[in-house]
DNA sequence: TTGAAAGCGCTAACAG
DNA sequence: CTGTTAGCGCTTTCAA
């Protein structure tokens, strides 16, 4: 089979009997072609199945239809359902997606968002890793990179963000406690200097004290060993909780099975609502109360609002601020936390 | 802030003292160049923090230093953390992913898949939806894209492939049941027309007959609903299963959710055991004994076996056949097999 | 071993 | 409204 090379503009100017501008202007849908031209045009495109050669127009110093997308890590399911929305909805708009994990690393992230505007990406999706101020970033958003923060803020910079309402989410599930009575609610998890994880804790803190209660955070609890020694610790106690914010879905899991373990029944002898929903939450023994975000619904926020940037051409150079959308936690209310009674 | 352009090859040259031509060929590592013409030109590109600008190499007909990847789901963990350990791989050695969901839809996939290939990617790494012939891959393995297949075959092609011991796999799982006395074994779930699921129904089969006995498979079983419905049905048949191998991860824990509704002990009254294992298999009631494979070993050899042909510019024009890698499953024993007793 | 020239396919700028 | 020209930054070819 012979090497077919694809047709070029100039070939397609020649079928179609123009020159080579008329045919790059009804690509582009430029300024004003006379209809009856537009038309031999199009049907010459259509006869040779002319593509655009996405290259010479990168050379031309035109943007490539591709947006970038940095997750702290993609086999994190929320991440990775994340992705999979960013990536439909991108192709839906003729836009191909680059991915890359930071591995929760912001010099990587960094050098990986370097090379992803080095191929004149249009846009930037970034669920950054980088706790403090990103000065790097300022820096990529030149003119023609648009650049949007999801589930964590791009702090130091004037690119907006999608964001999970994390403290509310961590008030309505302190909240539910306090209705059922509980006034010993412990707060645990880790990743606390990730924002997500520490509006968590700010939610949590500040709701206890505003009901005047005593706030109990356990953080850097990150696997199922430290969990079972936190829980040991407290239950040998004075006054151990009656209730437990866990902060991640992995303690959230880590916790149901050390209770199990301890013989520490829930919810009756202590209630447990966990942050972040999961797939098998409803199927874990006892059901899972959990607080949801949905990652589709923040992926989908987020790539509509680059696209419209990137569309927009809103070089938020002139000094507009970093706007910041939140999207609204639920609540799910299921077993653990002792509202619905199990058997 | 005034927009840099990027240094040329040629700025480099002039800085160099040389012509383009010699600071291009140090840069590809071409033929000789005078040791100290070498230095020369390497200082200058250190000091003017030269790239090279693929736009301009792709237009003469290079490949861009990007792979693609094409899984049926993104939002399914194991493809998630395929893409992640391919994407890690890449990136270690210079290459950039591009990733596309195909939603399962072997159209999709194609589109995508071309695509690519247009863009002059160097690598595609595709998780095909095509549970039939793959024609039109073939027409993308042109001189300088290589092509493998993982997780399923791409029949109907030249490209090698990485594949589970899906058959084995099943096998060993129905082995352990019948060693621990099980003779009336149903096999359950869906998706039996994907490749790695009608393997693992094959090896089930197969090794159901071997043993004198009658296998036994409810497919199309997708969600809980259904998969009440048929547990209810062979609860009240006259000789229902005393064990039962489960096809998929979700139907697994399904029937966990399912016997557990129908009172049903588990392994006392069923034993069960599921093919792919999962973060919280061992958390469940009873921890559920699962075949595992490892997506990231696949997807390790896999980017690696394709970075390999990209390397060595192999060419499988000349005939060569489609080379199968299998890699071994493992059989976790935990409770629900009841090899160990719960409690 | 090195350099000069040609041109990949496209679009911006300018002519007509 | 339409066409011509001039490169974008690189590598291939050919000459020195």
């Amino acid at each position: 089979m012979k090497h077919e090379r694809r047709p070029t503009l100039r070939e397609v100017a020649r079928r179609a009997g123009v020159g080579v501008m008329t045919v790059s202007r009804v690509i582009n849908n430029h300024a004003s072609v006379q209809p009856s031209t537009r038309k031999k045009v199009e049907a010459a495109i259509l006869h040779l199945g002319y593509q655009q050669n996405e290259a010479a127009r990168l050379l031309k110093g035109q943007r490539a239809k591709i947006i970038g997308l940095i997750v702290p890590d993609l086999s994190d399911l929320f991440f990775a359902s994340c992705a999979q929305t960013v990536q439909h909805i991108a192709r839906s708009h003729g836009y191909m997606t680059l991915i890359a994990s930071s591995d929760r690393d912001a010099n990587l992230e960094r050098a990986e968002a370097e090379l992803m505007a080095s191929r004149m990406i249009s846009g930037l999706l970034i669920a950054t890793s980088e706790n403090g101020e990103n000065e790097w970033l300022r820096k990529l958003q030149g003119p023609g990179l648009s650049i949007v923060g999801f589930d964590r803020p791009l702090l130091g910079t004037d690119a907006s963000s999608v964001l999970a309402e994390n403290r509310i989410g961590a008030e309505q599930a302190i909240q539910h406690l306090m209705d059922h009575g509980h006034k010993r609610i412990a707060c645990v998890g880790y990743d606390e200097a990730v924002h997500p994880v520490s509006e968590r804790i700010a939610g949590y803190t500040h709701h206890m004290y505003a009901a005047g209660l005593q706030p109990q955070v356990a953080s850097g609890l990150a696997d199922l060993d430290a969990i079972r020694h936190w829980l040991a610790g407290v239950l040998a106690s004075a006054n151990p909780p009656t209730a437990i914010f866990s902060l991640n879905n992995r303690t959230s899991t880590f916790l149901l099975q050390a209770l199990a373990e301890q013989l520490v029944r829930v919810p009756e002898e202590i209630a447990l609502v966990g942050f972040d929903d999961f797939d098998l939450a409803s199927l874990m023994q006892p059901p899972l109360t959990t607080v949801a975000q949905s990652p589709v619904d923040l992926a989908r926020q987020s790539i509509n609002l680059l696209l419209e940037l990137i569309r927009t051409q809103k070089n938020p150079d002139a000094g507009s601020s970093a706007l910041k959308i939140f999207l609204p936690s639920r609540l799910i209310v299921r077993s653990s936390c002792g509202a619905h009674k199990t058997g």
